[in-house]
DNA sequence: CACATATTGATAGTAATACTATTATATTTG
DNA sequence: CAAATATAATAGTATTACTATCAATATGTG
């Protein structure tokens, strides 16, 4: 698994960047340092000009390769979620079993995430923490139609699609496939963020993941 | 109903505003069109400037009652909580039976929203789109924290705990009763959002609500 | 090795945003 | 009628989100 991972090269809609981040040392650190510096200040406070200080480059340089922050935000998404789709695929192909398929796939899209040191210039942990505080700005703008139709958000909905056929596997009459499946994978962000930032409606406690609710819920909600 | 709804005033975290908008026309203008005009543009692209123009007032007119558009947003929001969390008592009150008060309050916060025509000042359809288009931006900020020892989001979290109240008259055993009441309110404004943005990860066609998939999901899960 | 090309860096400049401050004017109230 | 209050108008600042230009450097090719 290690070797298949390492040999991995996501690969993202062009239409996210000027020049492909991933041909260039500076292209890498922009990726590397964009996922540290959002991290710290958060993305409102975050800009080119900012990550160019902290890269020792320039903010034109930057523009060279992101139309803007937003592009980029959308890029990070992306290789989260193609990576979520690669383990997901890894993890449930050999499992014969619809229900042991389907609880797998919960558990990937619910547990807390650690870096796998297998891309250098990505750290996991710190991707995971952006995109639940930050996932939900690249869908709630006035753009979303026309990023939907340019194939912004076509690596997420494929996750999501993944886990609507492993519902069907399990229970083909289940009216709400495709509700649940969101519901998960997006209501899973959303309980992670609470844990961390309002503890009070939330049963999750500070290290715990989302999986145990998540599981319940759907075998419940299905079977 | 009518009459206790109109005699009704929301008070509001008075911390949220400068002044308060509900004591002169000019803040009640700022409210109603500031809902019309983020409907329409985004909050984004929403600004004291334009917002000054379209009620032929001034920007600094505007920054007299509001500190910023963040706060504004969060006074709209937590307006709209208090709204609901009326409309839950009121709903629930005189209701034995714990399993139809849950129903009850899960119709309210799932349903589609009309406008109810008793604050001329308030369009509760276009602030609910508002909500769920917007509302995840009050939270998902570096501010979350402090704002939250604020309090700015007390209403929003007492909607939920009344939730978790309801869930645990009928079932005091169920492990996940917060994370259940949130996932609920939380997620039935994504599941409006996908219905209006990205259909295919959603089964609500158009016009549905997102009644059917909870009641049916909260039910399987505790009882 | 020389020349062409691509890449990055540095600087400057623009329009818009998110405010703050000041002053003038209109309205209310005691 | 005077004083206080609310609003409008104008100007000004720092920052953001870019775009454009040009110089410096590195790389590849013939």
């Amino acid at each position: 698994m290690q070797n298949l991972i390492s040999n991995l090269k996501i690969s993202i809609n062009d239409k996210l960047y000027v020049k492909d981040p991933e041909t260039t040392e500076l292209g890498l650190n922009i990726l590397k340092n964009s996922i540290l510096l959002i991290n710290e200040i958060g993305f409102e406070s975050f800009t080119f000009k900012k990550l160019g200080e902290r890269i020792q480059s320039n903010e034109s340089s930057i523009y060279r390769y992101f139309e803007n922050k937003h592009k980029l935000l959308i890029y990070l998404s992306t290789w989260y979620w193609s990576w979520v789709e690669y383990r997901m695929i890894f993890a449930t192909t050999n499992i014969v079993d619809p229900i042991e398929k389907l609880e797998k796939a919960i558990k990937l899209v619910t547990e807390n995430i650690l870096d796998d040191n297998e891309t250098p210039h990505i750290n996991e942990e710190v991707l995971n923490r952006i995109i639940i505080e930050e996932f939900t700005k690249t869908l709630m703008t006035k753009e979303i139609d026309n990023e939907n139709n340019e194939g912004f958000f076509v690596v997420y909905k494929r996750v999501i699609n993944k886990i609507v056929d492993f519902i069907e596997e399990v229970n083909p009459n289940y009216p709400y496939a495709k509700s649940l499946a969101s519901n998960v994978v997006q209501g899973s962000l959303h309980q992670h963020f609470l844990k961390n930032h309002l503890k009070t409606i939330t049963n999750l406690s500070e290290k715990e993941c989302a999986t145990d609710f998540f599981v319940d819920l759907v075998k419940k909600a299905i079977i």
